[in-house]
DNA sequence: AAATCAAATAGGTAAATTACCTAAATGAAT
DNA sequence: ATTCATTTAGGTAATTTACCTATTTGATTT
């Protein structure tokens, strides 16, 4: 069997040197590199060819998602596992339509993530949940996404637009203002997100917001 | 040399068995037990006695402040080490009121674990930045902190109230119908958290409820 | 080409909500 | 005894939202 090359992306070095710890004792596995973030990551990529990215979800400049979307672009040979925090099926189905090849929640044992790296590596798609191979398919091989048409797929772009500035704390008027419509389109535009997302007011908009990184904390 | 009995406390099995597997390389240092949360812990600990309890900040049932302030009152003798994903300042002086020996940012590399779980064993505190001496003499000893006390030191226990409530998308008349006060009293706590906190707008309430974990996303 | 539909745009008015002024009662601290 | 923070509100003006309807535009379908 030969050695997988991975290389780790995860801003948090404890939580790096914990997997690569883990990895490390794995003899057909081998850390190449580690990256901080998506930068650090690109440019490694440029001079290192590993099997796979395992990836952390959210990084200070990228989602994982976007990694996933831009690795598979650029190098689709490359495997793509991505490590969550939470089992947000949202991101699952994102990360899936992104093209990776794995979705982990950090809530797995190490014996569940050295399964993942060989499932993946023999062609395989593995998540913690049971996402039938249908949906997996109409998923798989579409165009792919940027961080506005992914966790946030029923809203337009004009919408995501409002939701931003909404969490950032503006006022209907000020908003109006910043995108130069009335304040009424403002209005409407509030009414359609909450309709579409089943939200009831202003502050379920900005955990919205919050929660689909569309603006930070 | 004894060997430094350590019990793991994190919520994310794999971000446990990476430190298990890093401090199982370890002579001096022996992972007796672990826990996904504060139940299991306190469980496991009127049975075993640990040197020391390494503890993510925030757990699914209390945070790590509020562990190492219970540690603290019950086992004054073990140690207490607290994992953190943030820098943050406020957290950190409340972790030194509440007894904890130490407070690391997961951003560490594990030689720096290691170092600090020596350090912290051998009668220092450790912080991954430099806190003077001084602040430390001032705000150890003193008495136990609760959650409310702790990062949101500046609010009253009203305040907090309405701030959770804020935070969970009521208006100021259901708050005021809900505390039993009238709509200006409501009026009048936001206005006086709004200034002591510097923060501008019902969404900024919002958020720093979130950041404080006063609520849930 | 015509019909249909989603998306983005607003006006008007009533209703709801907040902002800001003041101020009193209470209890703890100096 | 006095000062001070906390909690409590009333009144009024100003702001803000809710909800109704409705037009334009571009894309898709028939």
């Amino acid at each position: 069997m030969e050695v997988i090359k991975i290389i780790l992306v995860d801003d948090h070095t404890l939580f790096r040197d914990g997997i690569k710890s883990i990895l490390d004792d794995e003899e057909h596995i081998s850390v190449i590199e580690e990256a901080a973030d998506a930068q650090m990551l690109f440019d490694k990529l440029q001079n290192q060819h590993p099997d796979m990215v395992i990836t952390d979800i959210s990084l200070p400049d990228m989602t994982g998602i976007e990694i996933a979307s831009k690795i598979n672009k650029l190098y689709p040979d490359i495997k793509i596992l991505i490590l969550s925090m939470h089992n947000n099926e949202e991101f699952i189905l994102s990360a899936l339509k992104a093209g990776a090849n794995g979705y982990l929640s950090k809530d797995i044992e190490s014996a569940e993530l050295l399964e993942a790296i060989h499932s993946v590596m023999n062609g395989k798609i593995y998540f913690n949940k049971e996402i039938s191979q249908t949906i997996i398919n109409n998923y798989r091989g579409g165009d792919h996404v940027d961080s506005k048409s992914s966790a946030n797929i029923n809203l337009t772009d004009r919408e995501i637009e409002v939701v931003k500035l909404v969490g950032e704390g503006f006022i209907n008027k000020e908003i109006a203002d910043k995108l130069c419509i009335s304040i009424r389109t403002v209005d409407a535009h509030k009414s359609h997100i909450m309709q579409k997302l089943g939200l009831k007011s202003t502050v379920d908009l900005v955990k919205y917001a919050i929660k689909n990184k569309l603006i930070d904390l």
